[in-house]
DNA sequence: GTCTATAGCGGGATAGAC
DNA sequence: GTCTATCCCGCTATAGAC
């Protein structure tokens, strides 16, 4: 009966994503992720064929999960500060459920892309939310909105002032000598900083201070 | 005769290096860099003891060229915005000099980090410049050159905004679909952008345009 | 100090019983 | 489908000759 056949893949599959992104085992051994799962080792080979397998499953299926997400707000109706606001909210929301989820990720995927270019999908339709994101922060700049630059500027500024501080959060707390707690605190502040320096406050400052 | 010792384990050393930071070959084994310096991997293991004393080797030296080089310049008696410009030029230059620099060392700490704290330093001596940069920043933001906010955020904003694109280049040429030269182009043109960023052009109009 | 040869081990993969 | 037992490979580490 293929019934049970799910409910096990999807334990390994759960367990792995748990020991990787939670517990921030990255280098977890395939006896960890059947430990933690309470299962014996083989099972992994017998659903997924190779650890590496197992790999690519939770990097695709988490990658997918983020990007379907991400992409419904880029496409939804909002306007652009909105828009880039949820964005902003719900990655931030995820990489805090998931602290090591950055750094697992990005770990992988820099691995891979050493190898090889992992370019094996159809460019048009998946990068399609992103190319019209980018035109709409063209659209912005032009109106003076956000400040001139090339948009592509934009997006990264937005990504890498999200990612970076909880990616580097280690070793951050250790250069600026903050426990868990105080880090937590200034990482819950990122969001309205992030915001503010998107949109600096060259034309705004009607809607802040009465 | 102990002269040719410094040559040999500083073959070795700089080899490791180059194969670790120009090269992107992360998870090099001893016998990649035996090859590649041109000897026997045992000599690896005659001055270092294990490839973990290695990569610590390796890690800890470039971080006190990175620490030691950034701290020079944090404690010039430069004013704040050129400090700031010189900081961002260096750092950029030794991450575009050495492309995978970044992502080893952001992984390898991470790694670290994950296992025990690797706090066996004296925090005062060590943080002060830091701690001294942050006092300058706070002086910045009372004096209404740079937004208000908490100082540490400040940094955070330098470090992510110059660091991550590089860290994720191989990720961002996918999705946004570039090529090498059209990324290096991009990657040119961050240090305006950072600088612009922390420094958004609420007074200083004036000094740009005639 | 530098090499060749080999030991040792951790971890992924597989065979086969149940 | 799930387990136990085992194989096998890659890589680190070490012994010993030169």
């Amino acid at each position: 009966m293929p019934v049970k056949d799910c409910q096990t893949e999807k334990l390994i599959l759960d367990t792995a994503a748990r020991v990787f992104f939670a517990e921030g085992r990255i280098n977890a051994t395939t006896q960890d992720i059947a430990d933690n799962a309470g299962l014996s080792r083989t099972l992994i080979h017998y659903y997924f064929r190779s650890k590496k397998d197992l790999i690519n499953s939770v990097v695709k299926s988490t990658m997918k999960q983020f990007k379907s997400k991400g992409d419904q707000i880029l496409q939804s109706d909002l306007p652009f500060r909105q828009k880039t606001e949820k964005f902003i909210d719900d990655f931030l929301s995820n990489l805090t459920l998931y602290p090591y989820l950055e750094s697992f990720m990005t770990t992988e995927l820099i691995k891979e892309s050493q190898k090889k270019s992992l370019k094996g999908k159809s460019r048009e339709e998946q990068a399609l939310p992103i190319q019209l994101y980018l035109k709409e922060i063209e659209n912005e700049m032009e109106a003076g909105n956000i400040p001139q630059s090339h948009p592509v500027h934009f997006l990264m500024n937005m990504f890498s002032l999200m990612a970076y501080p909880i990616l580097v959060k280690p070793l951050y707390m250790d250069l600026l000598d903050m426990n868990e707690s105080e880090y937590m605190k200034i990482l819950s502040q990122r969001k309205q900083v992030v915001m503010d320096n998107l949109f600096p406050s060259i034309k705004t400052n009607e809607s802040e201070n009465p």
